[in-house]
DNA sequence: TCTAGCCTACTACCATACCAGTCCGCCCGC
DNA sequence: GCGGGCGGACTGGTATGGTAGTAGGCTAGA
């Protein structure tokens, strides 16, 4: 059907797929979360670049399924904030925005932020044991160099705050959101905070919550959620072309965006 | 095709249609958004019960558009909370769930929180103006008995904290959760909180705002936000059939979630 | 009368077909 | 040489077709 379609004026597909994306596996459960995942996880490492351009069909092709599971992937992805669909006119990878980067930061602050208070107030039994296990494979992780799985360690121990009190609810409501500020940190991986830094205020976080000190919790959680993004300014400057170009729609600088 | 369906075994179509769903009217704009809206607001409203069963196909020829864009709705109101989707088996209104009622609480409380310090803290010149506008215009509301209007209103209370931060974002992030909420205020309009006693609240909000008092704003946004919720336990023996039966899954009951 | 198994009518999921809108290159007239 | 209209190939949105799987009614058999 599409053998002369030659790309006659295909906006430049700058960066090749190549083997980027893998094949489905998993025959057994359905095709659309396995088409999100793949997607979600491409965009966020920063193997599909800002601008990228997408095609619902061109991706059905790639994946072996029809357009079908791409669309509903490509929706959710918009709704994350990774992907632009413009009808009629493309689907791309979307430009990192700073302002959105911080606005999901601004919500998933105040959640975690009441999460480690609640757990603080009164330290569920075995938390305290579980941190330690996160903790301890953080450090191996970090000494083996093995960035991704300590990304995973991390998000662990946030989901292990949260599952403490009875409120997984809140670190699920917060994955949609924190998409936006992992794509930063994978960006950032090159020159950034230090692990064994982020791996010193978890374990304030978790000194904090065993000593039943909510104040201290709920400061030492707001340092680490900043910290993740002290080098986003940085980074912007390094990638301009990884985000959004104007600060549009803020009026004035907000003084606590700045750490 | 399908003259003779004659539902042979069809699991009771309990309550009809009727009118109930009104019909597509916007035909420049897409059809999937309209889709969407209507169908959630029929369940916030009450209009679609719990347990009720909505097919893809009979939802599709009610509106008069193929399965496609109601396929995308209902999976958006899906991950809402609102419906359930069983591969091959049927697709129906959740039920309410006590538990996911408090957790979609504990995340909005944590934000609104985290907003109303923040507009507290500065308070953005033309906020306490707006505010009052707001109130007034629920006042009104209250008065007339117009319900579905105060909702509005109470809602545009809200967000117009977030914008006055330049958060609007964090409205927008709990959209998605208020819905659990919304449903349980419709119940309550039986009998709950009087009107006259929320526009109390708001005016508590607004006045701890314009005197740039974080602590009491925050205290005020906190017995607000419970206050909606209070009538929850009465209604949910009410009506035990909106309701999900187990609190399954929560090993003790939260002190807080009983204010 | 009771029960096991086929049968039919449904479900949601996936694949395919069609549509209007958009954009870029080409070509014709100036 | 150059500007503007036009055609075609793309886009996502919608409609429709096909499939595996589920479940309850119905019937045949004990």
């Amino acid at each position: 059907m599409s053998a002369g379609r030659a790309a006659t004026h295909a906006p430049a597909p700058s960066a090749r797929f190549d083997g980027a994306l893998p094949l489905l596996a998993d025959a057994a459960s359905s095709i659309t979360p396995q088409v999100l995942r793949l997607l979600r996880e491409a965009i966020v490492r920063g193997e599909l670049l800002p601008g990228r351009v997408l095609s619902e069909a061109e991706t059905a092709r790639r994946f072996g399924v029809s357009r079908q599971p791409v669309r509903e992937a490509f929706i959710k992805l918009q709704e994350a904030g990774l992907l632009s669909i413009r009808p009629q006119r493309g689907t791309t990878v979307q430009r990192i925005s700073v302002d959105a980067v911080f606005d999901a930061r601004f919500v998933r602050e105040a959640v975690e932020v009441a999460v480690v208070r609640a757990a603080a107030e009164a330290p569920p039994a075995g938390l305290g044991a579980r941190l330690a296990g996160l903790i301890a494979a953080q450090e191996q992780a970090a000494a083996e160099g093995d960035a991704p799985g300590f990304l995973r360690l991390d998000e662990a121990f946030h989901r292990a705050l949260a599952e403490s009190i009875g409120r997984s609810f809140a670190w699920t409501a917060l994955e949609a959101i924190k998409a936006q500020m992992d794509r930063v940190r994978f960006l950032s991986f090159e020159g950034a905070t230090p692990l064994p830094e982020l791996i010193r205020q978890h374990r304030a976080i978790a000194g904090a919550v065993a000593a039943a000190d909510p104040d201290k919790a709920e400061a030492a959680m707001r340092e680490h959620l900043r910290e993740i993004l002290a080098s986003l300014p940085r980074i912007a400057e390094a990638h301009p072309d990884f985000f959004e170009p104007a600060t549009q729609g803020r009026t004035t600088p907000r003084k606590e965006d700045a750490p």
